[in-house]
Parts: structure tokens; sequence; C-alpha cells
DNA sequence: TATATTATACTCAGCACTGACTATTTGTCA
DNA sequence: TGACAAATAGTCAGTGCTGAGTATAATATA
């Protein structure tokens, strides 16, 4: 997916070089993705290459030279065909909680249970986290993208929020199970 | 989460090789991980190397000589540990869907609502599939079993669960902006 | 004014993962 | 019984990702 946001970047803030697409990433997605830099500038060498985008070089003042990135015609399409399909991506996410249930014959449940207490605390943590990064957000952006702000927002505090009451669930499961 | 995997399973299915710990794998874990068959070979040739796995030859009748991995003292350690510690794991799913509608500027509504209503239909697959599977292993697997084995999969319905509700929710909210 | 810290802009080696391939043996059905 | 599929047991080359490192410029702070 890393592709498809800079091609979707590129084209909504204009020509960028690799250290601004991080800092745009970092401000706006670091809620959803975990992309390192030098990984942005795997991707922006291997798409020039694909003929997705231009590279430019760019020397302001006595700064260092750096190289400035835009997107082609080709890339616009391609942008266009992989956005449309983003949603035929199969993708099965693997939570780590799972196998500490899953292999729980190997743990004490006093293990288990301390565990969870924390995971507990660390979840209301990014969900608070999660909120106030979609107010400041939305408070920053244009009105006709408010709406889709919220969606994305939403979507992501809907599995925090999944994953916080399955937690509370399995501990309450478990605390009655250690006082039998 | 591969090597943690792989000890938890040589430990209670006793000394496996590779082939079987990936048919294990995709009897008993599909709906949670999706590793291939390279990758365990990878992992167990690495984990012997760290001394955490035990290798020895046999040869069953005439057919291909085959190695047979278990669990030495140092991968049983090493085990607890990390299992202890999984829970810690900083862990952020990339959803695609949100990239659909982080760029929904460069969509037409509908095209985003013909892959929600696609999106919904697999969804709902995926949700009866892991009912079934769930329902199928509970019956196959000890009585002492059964509460941890419906904590895990009862993890992954409240997610998909979670994704349907929302994808339900923003296709209602997009068909009332289509509309206006 | 010197000095430390942070921001900018990359490079590179090395690890994790997997698609595609090889090779043998075991059903299986005609 | 001969042929063809499926199961078993791997190897390997190539891709994607990132920690750690390099180098310079701007800014803070003492």
């Amino acid at each position: 997916m890393i592709p498809l946001y800079i091609l979707g970047l590129l084209q909504r803030y204009g020509p960028q070089h690799g250290y601004q697409i991080k800092k745009i990433v970092a401000e706006q997605l670091s809620d959803f993705t975990r992309i390192k830099l030098p990984t942005i500038y795997y991707h922006l060498e291997k798409m020039q290459k694909e003929g997705l985008l231009a590279a430019g070089s760019e020397k302001p003042g006595n700064r260092p030279e750096k190289t400035v990135y835009s997107v082609t015609d080709k890339g616009r399409k391609a942008f266009q065909i992989m956005l449309a399909n983003m949603l035929e991506y199969d993708y099965r996410p693997t939570f780590p909680a799972d196998s500490v249930f899953y292999f729980s014959e190997y743990l004490e449940t006093s293990t288990i249970v301390e565990s969870l207490v924390t995971y507990l605390e660390k979840l209301k943590g990014t969900i608070r986290h999660i909120e106030d990064h979609r107010d400041d957000t939305i408070q920053h952006v244009p009105d006709e993208m408010q709406t889709m702000v919220d969606i994305v927002f939403s979507h992501h505090l809907l599995h925090y929020q999944a994953e916080l009451e399955w937690a509370e669930k399995s501990l309450k499961c478990l605390q009655i199970k250690e006082v039998e």
C-alpha cells in the first residue's frame, strides 16, 4: 500500500521529496501505518524506474541537493486502478493477543491476567490518542474532507474498541477460572 | 510470531518436520496467520542454529530423508519469555479500506459504493467461515482447551463484525451523500 | 561565541518472506 | 498396469523492509 500512499500524497500536495513525504505521513497517517523513511526512498526509486514518478533535482540555497518527485500520467492511471481494487485485497490481521490464549496451557493463569491488565491500560491510551488525533485533524482539514476523515478515524476506533471489549471479557472469564 | 508458533506446536504435538508443522498451521491457524512453507523452513534452520531447536535425521522406509526438529531446553525458556511478552507487542493493523476513504477525492462516489457492496459480501462470507471453523475446532479439541479456543475465535469474529458494522455505516453515509 | 541538539536528506547491509521451482512417493481410476 | 493427480519434503533467487550509519545545515542554549 506504500506506492498508493505516495501517489496519493504527491497528487494532493504536489511534488515532494522523500523526507517531506515522511513528514506528511507522520502527521496524518501515523495511526494507520508505520512506514519508515528508507522504505519511502526505496519505493520512490522503484516507482521512478517503473515510470510512475518523474524525478528532478533541486538545490535550494547552499543546502545539499535533493530529489523531488512528481506523478506522471502513467502514475495517475496506476493510482486509479490501485485505489479501485483496494477493497479486494484480502487482509487478515495477526493479533499477538491470540497466541497468548492459543498457548495458554504453557502460562500460569495469573501471568495472563497480569499481562491483560497492562494490555487494557495500553489500549485505553491508544484509543484516547486516536480520538485526540482525530479531533485535531478534523480542525485542520477543509470542510469537504471532514466526513471522510471521520470515517477513517472511526474505523480504527471501532477496532480498538472491539479489542478492548474482548480483552475485558477475556479477563473476567479468566478471573472466574482462577477463583475456581 | 512464527518462532513462537513453531516452539508452541513442537511442544504440544512433539517433534515434527517442516511439512507437518505447515499442515497443523493450515488446519488450526489458517484464520489467524498466512505463514508459507518456505518461511517455516527458514525459521526451523535459523532456530536450530540459535540452539532453540535440535535437528535429527529420519529415513522412514524408502521415502526420502527428512529432518525432524524438537525443542531444546533453551527453546522452552525462550518460548516462555516470548509468550509472556506477547501483549507488549505494539501492533497497528493497516486496513486497506482506509486508503479508499482517505483518497476518496480521486474516486467517484458510485465506484466506492460498488466496491463497498462487494466488500460487505466478502466480509459476511469470512465471518460465516470463521464460525464454521470455530465449531469444527471445538468439536475436535479436548474439553480443557475449549474455553481458550472459544476466546481466540471470538476475538477474530469481533473484529470482522466491527469491520462489517463500519462498512455498513459508511455505505449508508455515502448513499445519503450520493442522493444529495 | 562555542557547543549541543535537532532537522534534513540520504545510503547500505542484512534480515524476513515467498513465488516458483525440483524431486520423489503414494494413491486412484481407467 | 499405466498414466495422472496429489502429497511429501524440500531449495533458491528475488523482493520488500528497516536499523544503523553518514553527512550537512539550522537552531537552541550556555
